[in-house]
DNA sequence: TATGAATGAGTGTTCATTCAT
DNA sequence: GATGAATGAACACTCATTCAT
């Protein structure tokens, strides 16, 4: 895509996901993403069809660019113990405060109710098992990246939630082996 | 609080949990509880402040519902392994499709804008640490929610989640006992 | 109905009526009445479900005072002779320019996708025939009352249309007798 | 104007006909138009300097079609009898259901606003009356299309309508003659 | 105590029209 | 000659909230 043709059709799905962050998808509207944007109003409304629209394709940008990430960070290990680092720091590191947790959740709220943007998360679910399945069983794989949303939830919404240690420490457990000990 | 006008504010925390669960929270309103109540539009506003406080209102029934099931499974638990079977079944037998799922996806992203309502997770997160506390030290405890938190996204959102049996011996290792043989 | 109850919602459906004389009902908004009826844009949807809902009330009321000036004319007549000068009467002096032709118009057109507009057009055209019975049979009536309608066709809209005595003698020949000399 | 263009013009008020037929005037834009045409929606503004330019022909070419339509009908016609007989007939078998009958209504409508739209009517009716002149002295074809025009509006929105005898004895009542017996 | 009436602000969306190419 | 892109104005409608009673 050249950087002309589409630009502003990327314009609004970047802003929109930052007008998520910043008032929820209950207070996102066409007015709202085109004064962030700086666009008239009117052109929201001629690249998306509806404002579910362009709610969808900012979702789907979205958890592309996670599914990115978490494969970028997954591509550097070599072995057991370093998918388990990787994952640790993709989980502390990568995923930000507040913009990526708030986006998660309210990605998740809208799409109990959308069928299409459901299989955007179904697809970045599919990817990170697959990713995954480089260093486990598909079964275990699974089993970590339900983990992995887990520590999502709670770094979000606990109190207190587990620190790199014990994540590493856990996600050894959940996979069969002792990451401070052993080599692969 | 008479017991006429305390049987419709909980009528009315009750109904609005129910539009949210069709509707989501972005297409609550006054009017569609209201009307699913059978009350009239003015004893919203008369028994709640304004919209945000019936919400709250109703989320923090919510957690607290959640809440009281768990500790109800738990209870019955004697051993850690019984304990591993009461989680389990709450996981995939208690927390009930569409409805406690759509709940707790909503509830997460409206709390994070609420600071009042991120409270009531909070809570919901704390006893339900609490209540594995019985069986587990506090870091397995708080990992072992933390795990929980993660089926539950998977199973509303994953195109495939684990079994019962994968979430056993899932739950054995994070513990770190062989759930299939060992007693406590 | 007392004064106060419905007077609002009555001054809205005058005044829709005034606007659609003026603007069409292509060009009748709820903006329009309001501002020309002098009451806040939110009162229009207050006291009608939408726009045709209001649209309808006020072509309701429209065939209804059309319906009970044709009666009251016909209510004068004794004799068949008398019974046409009163409804050529009718036609020439009670319709008036341009507003009731107008009004006439859109309705039928409106009509034409709106079942239950088209009932009121009906019950106007029934009623006008049941009036016509008092002194013709029902073809007759019909066909007399099929004449009415084409005048006024005519009246509004083509470039000469037949005066009171040509009317009266062409009623005359359409009921069988000479209105000149007859005496019923 | 080129064979080309001038097709691709007469497809647009063509189409335009037919999306006045489902949509009423109220509903045709020219997005409609250019949808059910086939063609880009820049060739609507192209050919047409505005919407109202567009509707204005499509209303003349309408309004043509039915004199020519009618002028075909009564060229047959060699006596007054046989007049009737085509008057009826084009009444009830030429003037389409739903198409004629929405289309004249929605003309008549619109033609009150815009004398350029109101001419075509007249237009419409002089011919109409000239057609009939053949047969008739002015007064009694102005007449006769008079009761021509109520004929559509009952057969359009009245619960019941005059059938052919009837009108065939109308008409002949109208003109002075026994139509089932006289030869001119 | 409880509610029907009322309204101003704001929503998603449509669309006639313009214009650069 | 023809059209895709673009937009400002307006539309129907919703709704949280207020308030008199």
């Amino acid at each position: 895509m050249s950087p002309a043709a589409g630009s502003r059709r990327d314009l609004l799905i970047d802003t929109a996901l930052e007008v998520i962050v910043e008032y929820g998808v209950a207070g996102t509207t066409h007015r709202r993403i085109a004064a962030a944007a700086g666009v008239p109003l009117g052109s929201t409304t001629y690249y998306f069809a509806d404002l579910h629209d362009l709610l969808g394709a900012a979702f789907g940008r979205f958890a592309d660019e996670i599914s990115e990430r978490f494969e970028t960070r997954l591509a550097r290990a070599r072995t057991v113990a370093e998918a388990i680092t990787e994952v640790t720091g993709f989980m502390l590191d990568d995923f930000q405060e507040p913009r990526d947790l708030a986006l998660s959740y309210e990605l998740y709220a809208y799409a109990i109710r959308r069928p299409a943007v459901k299989c955007f998360v179904e697809a970045w679910f599919a990817r990170s098992q697959q990713a995954l399945a480089r260093f486990f069983d598909p079964v275990t794989a699974r089993l970590v990246d339900t983990f992995i949303e887990g520590v999502f939830t709670y770094r979000g919404l606990a109190r207190e939630s587990s620190d790199a240690d014990e994540i590493r420490q856990a996600l050894g457990r959940l996979i069969g082996i002792d990451p401070s000990g052993s080599r692969e």
